[in-house]
DNA sequence: TTGTATGCGTTATCAA
DNA sequence: TTGATAACGCATACAA
């Protein structure tokens, strides 16, 4: 029956065994044009293509159609709590609109970024989804000039009309600040991220702004950058503040890793938390809850962000003339044993 | 210049531009033929080449060679903190050698993994590593009989000469219950992960020979099987052990998933940690050391065991008649708070 | 060393 | 409704 048994059949050996041509067999078994096909014919192909057991051969439709029904999904690092429920939030909705998702990591770094990037486009990827931006990002400006279709998460930049979803890094930051306030602190820290990337700056201006809101101490010397989203920065830029001898009593940190980082040094120092000094993370990643003491932080809703962008992506597709538009997401405070009121001398 | 400015430059728009045919080009432009053509010719279709910012389309590539330079990556869920090292472990090996990796999860469904792996297959990827047996598994194995290359990571199955990388769970288990034993537990209790995965099972039979060994009470209703690797059903499994009321002093489980459902129950019951029950875990998944109190378990080496299987799968890819072989990469035990002597009344 | 011709498997255009 | 033909972009056997 079939002229080379050992590779997978083609369209060729299903026609042949339907005996009809291969362009009729293509539109009986493509739902789109089956209607131009007799009942009687589509059925005989479709007969034949399931006793061959014959699966269409993506690559040859890709080179064809120059479509590819694939996305691509560019993070940092999937070792990050953060991302993997992004990528679940994206797949779930592409999944059922038949498309398919490429995760490539980049660490961050601009020319894995960049040779990623390509290599997806080469496959003829039908937009990304970029969870990478620095808030100067030359590539992203390229792209966008190039017209790929594309949708940031969890990043936004500026100065680029690129549709992006975001947690509302400013409310949820407001909400920690106003948290300490009524606990009775008055002197805040912010160990913030990296403040070349859209979130850590705008979570740091945000931290400022509520500050003065709520008439605290304002004071930059109070605001650390860490170089990285990352537990050992986070340790290292809690160490800086200590050793300045900055009376502090509360910390908001970038992000949840940055706040695990405090606890080391908190460990090192032999600082009890909250009674020495109460800390606030940002994400609510997985198992917060279980730590000593358990971590009050900032959810932000990442199954949903990447929900969102993957819908958004899809806008795109289906209309690339679709002016940008750009979608905060509530971010919501959850309060946990990690935060206590000062401790007045 | 380029005929189709709007799309990107083909080999074609190279070869023009060079003043070539596309065959010189593409033997210029392909490292492994430019030795055919004279250096001067190679110099000139490579500046075209670069000036147009020509990309190769790896789609016809795959279409005219039928090599993808791609390999698939099926594991269950990206969300459960086991599989991100293991994803990078593979990446870091691959793409050293030009290979890509695309990655599905299945959620454990074998109607969902059947369809990813069809669609992965028809995108000619080049080998599987999969994540995901079961024991009891037909797809595997009827992708073993069709010559699909592929390794297994993290698990095994069984009459199936497919190669796997795996940590020594045996070893590991075996090092849990002496560390519990040496503390002066007697009876110890297992949270058994599902006994229709290799890994629940494997892990579940070196628990009864270690007890066994060390001359324990060795009582089948002190091994509790789980329904899932998750925190949910471990609390579900230690709920019904304790209304059981067998007594036991410490327990093992089969990941540290399971071991954080324990966590949960002790709140629940009032119960301590380590004084009332000692508890290991298995893994060693981030952040396990600022749990209260810290979760001593085993360790498991993720992102080697990605690494390994990578390089396994190039072995395997290089020379398909490559005997199956499996690795077994060494577990070690983490000891931190959550184990402790027994109490004795 | 370079050019010619062909085909990978599919879909789309045109004609019958 | 179906068939013939061409083309997507590339790589390779063969010829020159």
């Amino acid at each position: 029956m079939n002229a080379n048994p050992s590779s997978p059949p083609t369209l060729r050996d299903v026609a042949e065994a339907a005996g009809v041509h291969t362009a009729t067999a293509s539109r009986a078994l493509n739902p789109k044009t089956r209607q131009q096909i007799s009942a009687e014919t589509a059925r005989r192909v479709m007969r034949a293509a399931e006793s061959l057991g014959y699966q269409p051969n993506s690559v040859a439709r890709s080179l064809k159609t120059s479509r590819s029904a694939t996305v691509g999904l560019v993070i940092p690092d999937l070792t990050n709590p953060l991302f993997p429920p992004i990528v679940r939030g994206v797949e779930s909705v592409l999944e059922s609109e038949g498309y398919n998702v490429w995760i490539v990591n980049t660490d961050n770094d601009a020319e894995r970024e960049r040779a990623k990037i390509e290599s997806l486009r080469s496959r003829q990827v039908e937009g990304l989804i970029v969870a990478t931006a620095r808030l100067e990002h030359p590539l992203l400006r390229q792209l966008h000039e190039q017209g790929v279709t594309m949708v940031l998460v969890n990043r936004q930049v500026e100065d680029l009309p690129i549709p992006a979803v975001t947690g509302d890094d400013a409310t949820g930051i407001t909400l920690a600040v106003r948290h300490l306030a009524e606990l009775g602190h008055t002197s805040i820290a912010h160990l913030a991220g990296p403040l070349g990337t859209s979130t850590g700056r705008l979570r740091a201006r945000a931290f400022r702004h509520a500050v003065r809101d709520h008439e605290l101490r304002d004071d930059p010397a109070l605001t650390v950058e860490c170089a990285y989203w990352s537990e050992h920065d986070g340790a290292a830029a809690m160490r800086s503040l200590l050793d300045d001898r900055r009376d502090f009593t509360a910390v908001v940190a970038g992000n949840d890793l940055i706040a695990l980082g405090c606890y080391d040094v908190f460990a090192e120092r032999g600082l009890s938390c909250p009674s020495d000094i109460s800390v606030i993370g940002f994400n609510d990643m997985p198992f917060l809850d279980k730590l000593r003491p358990p971590l009050t932080t900032v959810a932000v809703p990442h199954h949903e962000l990447g929900a969102e962008a993957a819908r958004m992506l899809l806008d795109c597709i289906g209309d690339p003339s679709r002016p940008a538009r750009s979608l905060l997401l509530p971010a919501t405070l959850v309060v946990r044993g990690s935060t206590a009121p000062p401790i007045t001398h």
